[in-house]
DNA sequence: GTTATTTTTTTTGGTGCCCGAAAAAAAGTT
DNA sequence: AACTTTTTTTCGGGCACCAAAAAAAATAAC
């Protein structure tokens, strides 16, 4: 990129674009590409150097908890995955107390084998499944650690210089979202998981909303049909007794409602065997799918009554199962909401891809940077422009 | 307030507020207190001279707008109500389309009145019911207008000087609460009001929330029971259904549910008589209440379980007939709510006040005045010190 | 091949906002 | 009267930014 783009996108002017690239030259961080000339199409004038982010200056780290790994990942400066690694961690076996330790010396050793100075990593973001406290930097509640309170962030940032944060994974969905695609995803808009459990990621007013205890969008737990099917949670009627795959299997299969969910063996491969059921035309799967998504009609007619969301994204494993929902949840939304409302939103079905947990860490470790390093110049530009947001989002 | 107080709120050097505030001086804006002296309980030390708003520079108006009636408030940069005055405009009679006419004029007449110069007015805030689109300033739906779309916004700005917006009532609310108590009322919470109407009013993140086109927060219809009471939007289960005062009267008059909602005498008086027949233990209204009661406890819960707020406030008018919903309340809310998110939470039962949406407007006039003139002084503030904000809400 | 034109980058010389340090002011204390 | 305490003001300076001019590096025109 061009000195003269960078004092677009930034509205300052040439003289300081110059001033302030020139120091980051100095420092490093940045460098500028003259030897290799790319030719652009442009017509006369001096040609334009462009500048590039130096690639080992700065580096994020990535970390994803499930129940029995921790994934890392080395990051660049440019938003590239460098390095990725598996390291084991039975929570089953280990006791989780142990965790924070262990998630340490993990990370420790995957700067070392990439050859990475600690001092170069400056932020540190972690993602895991369940209740996750932002605020206090804690796992409240996971499947991977059989439900106990767990501190991540405060190990972590007393073992390195980096700037350290958890998030719920679905969460880090709905921001990479909003990072792949800031002209499709902003503003107001849901993310909803199926999944083993059914999760929400909210992004209102442009940024990710945790709610005041970092609990909120609580999507599988939202919807109260009384009477209805009973919820691992002990309550009846919840969206998740409707729609999470270990429900599915109990409802096609016809299992007593007060079998133990984990006994039965859902996961991918139950979601799979019903799929074929449903594909073949098998009646208790359709049906099973059919009511299911008259209950996610239900549940979104909600999302969209308390928030208004612009476009709502569809997204899980479960989601191959749509086209054996999606005309039952539409009939399910228009019994539940007037058309008015109803006709406010878009609603997008994604194929569901686990790299966009990364992804969303990334996304957030670049804002996160952006806040702490660049805050003036982006205060700056909202002072003095608040014309052509388009031009900045480019 | 002294200029030692000042420097310490905006965390800007003694230095710096001396020659902010000679310069308001000289522009007129604040007043120093020099002749009076209050006499603190300081001890020694140079005695501070303390500084104030000057009551006549700049002027915020706030229109509320009813069926009936234009209801204008003159407020100084003190926040305080100089000036109040009603003007009739019957929307039953008059065409709507010439309503923003009418409203710059009674503007412009209660200025005169005032003997308050048009260019003085730097802000001028309009509170209406119904479904309000901020962004485009126009009031999309309303029982005021009977259903039509009126633009509020664009006519204002092009008679006066001022800054103009408009704004849901039940935000204002919601606006007024923040204002009035900080401490209380701040980071996430919801306002829901029980009137003709269910509305309810989001505060997210501290931050008015109102969804991607403006309609967010209709809690009135976010509930939906299958098969449920018939609520005048055509819809089954809303809640509103069951707890406004037409749903309230026809339910307890065993009114055929079809009964236009128009034609039951609700109102007041309705909702009044309805208090008193429960309180004499009239077995229809006890039930009543008691049902809608519990349906409010399911919408509670969707709440809580959707956006996680540090508090629930209810108001309207119908908070009265609280004592007679508060235990099936909280039934309903058991019912469809796990105990662990049932308990991050605080109930707070406001009687209704109808000068809150002027607070509101107030509140949101000033802090928009914050903006628009201080911008630079807050940015200032936040970019140094992210420590005690305690001491900045003082 | 020289000159004009176009476009980007750099230099120069400010301007405005803010701060720290020191001084001044206005009291009380000893 | 001298010292202490607290608030306010003055003064010199730093930082971030900008406008305008100059420089640089290419193409276009003659």
């Amino acid at each position: 990129m061009a000195r003269i783009d960078l004092g677009q996108i930034t509205r300052l002017s040439p003289a300081t674009v110059t001033a302030i690239t020139s120091d980051l030259l100095d420092q490093g961080l940045i460098l500028s590409l003259e030897s290799e000339e790319p030719k652009t199409h442009q017509a006369r004038g001096r040609p334009r150097t462009l500048l590039k982010l130096a690639p080992g200056a700065v580096y994020i780290i990535c970390a994803r908890l499930s129940v029995n790994n921790i994934d890392l990942s080395l990051v660049n400066f440019a938003g590239e995955v460098v390095r990725d690694k598996r390291t084991k961690f039975d929570s089953a076996k280990a006791d989780a107390s142990s965790f924070p330790g262990a998630l340490t010396s993990a990370i420790r050793a995957f700067l070392e084998e990439a050859g990475v100075d600690p001092s170069h990593v400056c932020e540190i973001g972690v993602a895991a499944q369940g209740v996750v406290e932002t605020e206090t930097g804690q796992v409240a509640w996971s499947p991977a650690f059989s439900g106990r309170k767990i501190p991540i962030v405060a190990p972590l940032q007393d073992a390195f210089a980096a700037e350290c944060y958890i998030s719920n994974d679905t969460n880090m969905i709905t921001e990479a979202l909003h990072w792949s695609d800031p002209s499709r995803y902003s503003g107001t808009f849901a993310v909803i998981m199926l999944d083993y459990g059914v999760g929400m990621g909210l992004y209102l007013n442009n940024q990710l909303f945790s709610g005041a205890s970092g609990t909120a969008a609580e999507f599988g737990h939202a919807n109260h049909i009384p009477g209805g099917a009973l919820c691992r949670c002990g309550k009846r009627g919840c969206l998740e007794a409707y729609l999470s795959d270990y429900a599915l299997v109990r409802a096609a299969s016809h299992l007593p409602e007060d079998t133990d969910p984990v006994t039965i063996k859902a996961g991918v491969s139950g979601l799979a065997q019903l799929l074929e059921r449903a594909g073949s035309g098998d009646a208790d799967a359709l049906d099973t799918f059919q009511e299911a998504g008259r209950v996610l009609g239900y549940g979104i007619a909600r999302v969209i009554a308390m928030i208004d969301p612009k476009r709502i994204v569809l997204t899980g494993a479960a989601v191959r199962a749509f086209s054996f929902m999606e005309q039952s949840m539409w009939e399910g939304l228009e019994e539940a909401l007037v058309a008015d409302l109803r006709n406010n939103f878009s609603l997008d079905v994604m194929p569901w891809n686990e790299d966009f947990i990364r992804s969303g860490l990334i996304a957030q470790s670049m804002e996160r940077l952006d806040k702490d390093f660049l805050g003036a110049a982006s205060q700056r530009s909202r002072r003095i422009g608040r014309a052509d947001s388009e031009e900045l989002s480019a």
